[in-house]
DNA sequence: GCCAGATAGTTACATATGAAACTATCTGGC
DNA sequence: GCCAGATAGTTTCATATGTAACTATCTGGC
């Protein structure tokens, strides 16, 4: 009996997944864990949201960025940086002001309240990474580097770009 | 005058965190990236979410699996399992049995259409992290291996898991 | 000048999520 | 045997998210 059946050949034929030998998965697993830690620090003593501490990230650095522009940097659509904004206004973090040349856009920078706390989470977010990655010898960061940009470049190819 | 007051003496001393050079952060975005790019494949072709697909995923390889072991080996809590093996068992993709020895557990599998679809997504996947990664030299992928694993280990140390 | 089309940002709606409460079942110590 | 506490899985509820529709403003061609 040579022939076991449409079911059989293709049993006999299957591509199998293992998810913890697959990259992106663990790409994924690792990069959330690390994430996590970092956020966890500052919701719990700023009750910051990711998006809300990111867009405190970009301004602490370039005031007066326009909310297209913090979207761009943060990698996040336009709704999260608008309504991550809205909260941080509301809570005396960030200041808005119609920009003068052009109505449509609003300027955005922390307000001294918003720099304070920017500048307790810096040197947090800082020590964790230093934490995580002081392990890696500097040519294993290096490497890192390198397969990073080439990840980053080949998931540009593969079209995954919705980043509005 | 040697003093401009507490407010630039902070200024001078400021600690800045430039997101394009946090390697959380790098990470995260490359990480999204890739996931996003091969989910849109199963999500476009069979209508699956990120979460039923990895409870398939698991599946595929070890029927018979618990509620709670998918959740384990999918790094997702046991409400987003509960969900997705819902939907699965819903269009049939999913068969449910409670255990013979104990009423608390079920046991899934995938259903013969399930594993149709199973036997599609699993070369599309292995293909897609085949594009991104074969960039990387054997070396590379070796050093990779290594620098995630500690990360990995870095990570659980600072207490990044409230993987229920 | 004026309007069609573009752009910045917000709002509405439908869906996804997680924490906590809940139900059902099991187990170990008595 | 029986029950207090543990465990598997589901449901509830409050919040977060993305898409699409919307408002307000601007710009280039006429």
């Amino acid at each position: 009996m040579r022939d076991d059946g449409p079911r059989d050949v293709k049993a006999a034929t299957r591509a199998h997944l293992v998810l913890d030998n697959f990259w992106p998965y663990r790409l994924s697993v690792i990069s959330n864990r690390i994430s996590d830690a970092i956020a966890r620090q500052y919701s719990d003593r700023f009750g910051l949201s990711v998006p809300e501490w990111r867009v405190m990230a970009v301004l602490g650095g370039m005031p007066g960025l326009s909310a297209r522009d913090v979207a761009q940097r943060t990698a996040m659509d336009k709704v999260r940086v608008s309504r991550a904004v809205a909260n941080l206004v509301t809570v005396g973090r960030v200041s808005r002001r119609t920009d003068a040349q052009d109505g449509r856009i609003t300027r955005l920078s922390l307000t001294p309240r918003g720099q304070d706390i920017y500048d307790q989470i810096v040197p947090m977010a800082l020590k964790l990474e230093e934490d995580v990655f002081s392990t890696l010898s500097a040519e294993d960061r290096e490497l890192l580097d390198r397969v990073m940009a080439k990840l980053a470049h080949q998931a540009d190819r593969l079209g995954a770009f919705p980043v509005s």
